[in-house]
DNA sequence: GGATAACCTTGACACGTTTCAGCCCGGGCG
DNA sequence: CGCCCGGGCTGAAACGTGTCAAGGTTATCC
C-alpha cells in the first residue's frame, strides 16, 4: 500500500512482470486468465493499493457505470424511497447514481439532463416536470436509456414504471363508501399534477359504482402537494354547513392527510369518529401519525429497483430487449384514522 | 441537430475549419481566442449538438466533476435536507452528486467508498458510520478531498462541518428544567453515534448548571433512532412507578420523539400536560405532528450547502487552503409539546 | 516426432479531451 | 530594412483503459 500520487494499471503490469493487457483482463475477464498469474496480479493490486480509473474505461467503452435520477423534491419520502429502491439495484451491479432533484422546475430539469448527459451516463430515470419530454426523445436519439418514472409512457418506444392510480383512488373511495359515508371530501393539487387528476378519476368511479353521484364528493384543489396546504384544506372544509360537511375526507397524498389531520385534531374534531382520513402513498410518517393514518401503499422501494432493473437489463442487451410499461397495483392500508363504521343514517 | 451516434471535438473542428486545440479553447478559455472564430465555432458547436465528454475531460486533467456524497440514510429527512444544501451549491458550481447511502452499515460504506474512488471524484461529504477513519485518510493521501459532515473532526488536517449538539442538549434540558421538570427522560441510539453522546452530554450540563444530579434524568437507550424504536421507549417509560415516572422527555431525533408522541397517545397520557416533550433536528413532519413538537433546530441545508463550498473552494485553491473545522449553533424551537409549566411540587 | 489445437499472453491502437511548444503573420521600433 | 513582439492558431503528445489480432507455449493426438 504504497502512497504513490496515482498508480495505473501500467505500474501493476511492471510490478507483476505482465502486459498491460493481462492486467485488464484479470479485472474484466478472470476466467480467460492462468490461475497462477491471475493471483500474482490481484496481489500486485492489493500491494499497491490500485484502483481502477473508471473515466479511462468509459472514455473507451463509450458509456460508463453511472445513471442518472431525476425526481421532482428530495424532501417528499415518497421519492426517497424510491431512491432507495434505485440504489438497491444500482448497487448490486456496482453502478453509481447522480442524483438530480428538479424541484419541479423545468429548467433546473433541463440544465440536470445536460449534466447527466455531459457524463455520458447509461440511462436516465426521471420523472419529468412536464408531459412536453421533447428532451427525452433527444437523448434517447443519442443513446441514452429514457425510463419514466411514476409517470405512464404514452409512446410505445420508452420504458415506464408506475402505479395504477385509477385504482388507488377507487380503493380509497370504495373504503369509505362501504363504511357508510356519503359526503366525502377530495382534497389535492395542483390538478396539473397527473397523478392527482388519476386518483380524482378512480374516487369517482367508486361512487359512481356505489349509486352514488358527484354530488357526494366535493373537491378542495390545493395549491401544493404539502403539509401547510392540507391545514388550509380542512379549515375549508370545517367551515361548511354542518349539514352537508363532510365525514369523510380522502387526500390525494400523505403530507396533505398529515396537515388535515393535524388541523382536524387543533379543531376538537374527532378522527375517525367525527371525520374518517384516508391518505395517499403510505409513506412511514402515516403510520406514525398520532391517528395512525389509513392510506394507500405504493410499491414506492420496487418501484425506483424496477426502473433500475429495467435500465440494466437494456443495457445488458440492447436489441433483444422490448420497451414495456410496467403498473403495480396500489393497496389499501386500513389504519385507524378510518376504521369506524358510521352508523346508516 | 444532427442525429450522429455521437459528435466529438474533431467533428466539430473539421466543419468550422479549425483545429481541435482551438475548439477546446473555445470551450475552456475563450478570452484567448478571437471573437469571429468563436462565434463561428458555437455556431457549429450548436449547429452539430456537441456535448462535450467528461470522461475525456476527466481523464485528461487528472480529477472530475463530480462529488460523492456519503450520508447514514437516505429515508431521514435530516439528510434529505443536507443533501438538498449540496446539491444547491454544486449545481451552481455545474458539479454533479453521486449520492450514497451507507445505511450505517461498514460494509456499505466502505463499497461506495471504493467507487467514489474508481469515479475519481474531487471529494467526498461524508457522515462516517464509525470514528475509525482511517480509510478517510487514505482517501486524502490519493487526493480526494474529504471533508465530515454532521461530525466534528478530531484531526486537524480534514475540513468538518458540525452542529454544536453539547449546546443542543443543553437548550432542550434547560427549557424543560425552567419549566419545572425534575423528572426527565433521555431517549437516544444507538450509543455509539457520537452524536447522541454528546446531546447526552449537554442535557446533563444543563441539569448541574441547574443544581440537579444525574439521578433526574434517566436514560432509555435504543436500537436505532427510527420511529418504532421511539414507541417501544416510550412504553418503557410508562412502565415506570408513577412516583418517580419522568414528566418529561428529550429525544436524540425527532423520529424517536415521534414514536414517542404516538405510543403515549395511544396509551391515553396528555402531551404536554401529562409529558412534555422535546425532539431533536426540527425535520418538517414535527411541526406537523398532531401534538407540534417542540425540537431542537439545525441548520440542515446550511450545513450542507456550506460543506460542498468548502469543498469547491479548497479544489479551487489547494494550496491556500487552510483546513476548518466550521461549528454551527442549534436553536431551540418551543412547540405546544412543551408548553406548559410545570406546577412546582 | 510433427501437426493441430487449446490455452495464455502480448503489444499496439483507439477513445475524446487538454495542454503546450511552436509556427505564422502583421505591426512597431530602432 | 531588419528585428522583435505578441496575438491567434496548429499539431502532437499525453491521460488510463479495453480490445483484438497475432504470437508463443504446452498439451494432445496420430
Amino acid at each position: 500500500m504504497v502512497a504513490g500520487p496515482t498508480v495505473s494499471i501500467r505500474d501493476v503490469a511492471a510490478q507483476a512482470g505482465v502486459s498491460v493487457g493481462t492486467v485488464s483482463n484479470v479485472l474484466n475477464r478472470p476466467d480467460i486468465v492462468a490461475a497462477s498469474t491471475r493471483s500474482r496480479v490481484l496481489a500486485v493490486i492489493n500491494e499497491l493499493g490500485f484502483v481502477p480509473n473508471d473515466a479511462a474505461r468509459q472514455l473507451r467503452r463509450g458509456r460508463g457505470r453511472t445513471l442518472g435520477l431525476v425526481v421532482l423534491d428530495v424532501a417528499n419520502p415518497f421519492f426517497t424511497d424510491v431512491a432507495r429502491g434505485v440504489e438497491d439495484a444500482t448497487g448490486e451491479a456496482g453502478m453509481a447514481v447522480i442524483f438530480c432533484n428538479s424541484d419541479g422546475d423545468p429548467g433546473k430539469e433541463s440544465r440536470y439532463l445536460d449534466l447527466l448527459e455531459e457524463q455520458r451516463v447509461q440511462g436516465v430515470l426521471i420523472t419529468p416536470v412536464d408531459d412536453a419530454n421533447e428532451r427525452l426523445v433527444r437523448l434517447r436519439e443519442r443513446g441514452v436509456l429514457v425510463i419514466l418514472l411514476d409517470r405512464r409512457s404514452t409512446r410505445t418506444d420508452v420504458c415506464s414504471v408506475s402505479v395504477d392510480d385509477r385504482l388507488g383512488g377507487e380503493l380509497a373511495v370504495r373504503h369509505l363508501v362501504e363504511a357508510g359515508h356519503r359526503q366525502i371530501a377530495f382534497v389535492g393539487g395542483p390538478w396539473r399534477l397527473e397523478q392527482v387528476r388519476d386518483r380524482h378519476q378512480g374516487a369517482l368511479h367508486a361512487l359512481h359504482e356505489a349509486g352514488l353521484s358527484e354530488q357526494n364528493m366535493r373537491r378542495f384543489e390545493t395549491a401544493s402537494p404539502t403539509v401547510a396546504a392540507g391545514r388550509d384544506a380542512a379549515s375549508r372544509i370545517l367551515g361548511q354547513p354542518r349539514s352537508s360537511r363532510a365525514t369523510a375526507v380522502f387526500c390525494a397524498n400523505d403530507l396533505l392527510a398529515l396537515g388535515v389531520l393535524q388541523e382536524l385534531t387543533r379543531q376538537q374534531v374527532r378522527v375517525p369518529q367525527d371525520i374518517a382520513l384516508v391518505g395517499y402513498d403510505d409513506i412511514e410518517f402515516a403510520a406514525a401519525a398520532a391517528v395512525p393514518l389509513s392510506s394507500v401503499r405504493q410499491p414506492r422501494q420496487r418501484l425506483g429497483r424496477t426502473a433500475a432493473q429495467l435500465m440494466l437489463e437494456e443495457a445488458n442487451d440492447p436489441e433483444g430487449h422490448r420497451h414495456q410499461q410496467v403498473v403495480f397495483e396500489p393497496e389499501l392500508v386500513v389504519r385507524e384514522s378510518s376504521r369506524y363504521a358510521r352508523p346508516v343514517d
